[in-house]
DNA sequence: GTTGGTTAAAAAATCGATTATCTTGTCTAA
DNA sequence: TTAGACAAGATAATCGATTTTTTAACCAAC
């Protein structure tokens, strides 16, 4: 019948331009904390880092500044922010309210199709988690998680910022090495918020996506302080 | 004494790089209007048009594609995003959950230079008022009324998501022409705005902000919908 | 020992040209 | 008539080299 299938567009294999490959590469890196905070970005390094030409780089520079991802101070470059308690804390309090709202909301409009999408995003982590595979999968499917449990909530600028967010809260949570037992507690209430998702009951859901953040945010903290 | 100051650093006059301006004019036009929403940007045009290279125009229209004033489609270029009036309500009803968040708290924060610099604002907006230079400079002093009014909330990415729901906000508000009856109600909230900020009355204050934001909301949705 | 000025080296920003990709119009074959 | 193939032109993306600016090092003068 078709022993050649021309039709397909592209299988959208090597993920389009040079300039969009090293923004998502650059921009799990920062995430990831390979590089130090305040430092000073070598672009001639970071072109053989990322075997890119210097144009496709300074664009996708230039995207992760306007992100919040990257400091662009003219004349002189591009440098990695700093951290700062005080900016923890923001980040943290904002993802209180954002992310709380937006579950809320999510709630109200979420359809069957998400409780699946939920269950499955949740089993997807609890395996990871059960393969102590604790990596850069974990961290994908931990951040698409948190992504499906608002993916409902009907506004595409609350998403937005609540991502930017996460970006930026997970700079200091990904600071230090795992810690075992929080760690637990925290990937047990991801289940429960499923539950409570499930259930429809917004109140007892947007309290428990409270304490979650809450405790990320000590987890954050501690990695913070002993950051040396 | 001086015949020459050579000890200053620069008046910083042109402002910075060829990106930098690039992006300034940019931002400013694509909230302005100055081109259809869903139109797709002709580089050459551009380069043409604000007297710059390839490589900084290309690193701004990246930066504004971060930003949200333009999508990216890879290897097809940058294009004005569409208007929706789904976007729109989206828009505002996110500037009502955050401006009136930012307000709350600037109010229990904002010490007496920030009383000061709200009177300045928005004596400066008025006089532009009165003057019926309705045009870029009130404008310019309109908004940063509204960044002054919120300034000392404590959050800066609070206040990173405020600015770039305005800029949203007004290629709506921009749409059509002015009108003058409305146009004179949501002057006097200004006024009203600073009053019960100095009173540091929160609760009325997130009111009028309520109000007003929804008084804009209503202007932005009958141009968006006589927009032809 | 600090301040101020000069210059060499390094890095950032920009330009001009090249390469890769998409788009459009035309033609052919079913 | 229409779907597919193809070629030509237009546009986007990238590269290599140049220009501009900053940084660092050095020296002189107070």
């Amino acid at each position: 019948m078709n022993n050649s299938l021309p039709k397909v567009a592209t299988p959208v294999g090597p993920a389009g331009t040079a300039s969009s490959r090293v923004f998502d590469n650059l921009r799990k890196d920062l995430v990831g904390g390979r590089f130090a905070a305040g430092e000073k970005l070598a672009i001639n390094a970071l072109k053989e880092r990322y075997q890119v030409g210097l144009s496709p780089l300074r664009e996708a520079l230039n995207k992760l500044a306007a992100y919040g991802l990257l400091i662009q101070e003219n004349q002189r470059g591009f440098r990695v922010p700093k951290l700062s308690r005080d900016e923890l804390d923001d980040i943290a309090q904002m993802r209180l309210e954002m992310e709380g709202m937006a579950l809320v909301r999510a709630i109200a409009n979420g359809d069957s199709l998400w409780e699946a999408d939920l269950l499955a995003a949740a089993h997807r982590l609890k395996r990871a988690d059960i393969t102590l595979d604790k990596g850069e999968e974990w961290e994908r499917l931990h951040t698409q998680f948190h992504r499906t449990l608002v993916a409902p909530c009907g506004s595409v600028w609350l998403l937005r910022f609540i991502e930017q967010l996460h970006d930026q809260f997970d700079r200091y949570r990904r600071l230090g090495p795992k810690m075992p037992t929080i760690r637990q507690e925290l990937d047990e209430q991801h289940h429960q918020l499923v539950e409570l998702a499930l259930q429809r009951d917004a109140k007892a859901a947007r309290e428990l996506m409270d304490d979650h953040i809450h405790k990320s945010y000590e987890v954050a903290l501690k990695r913070y302080q002993e950051h040396a």
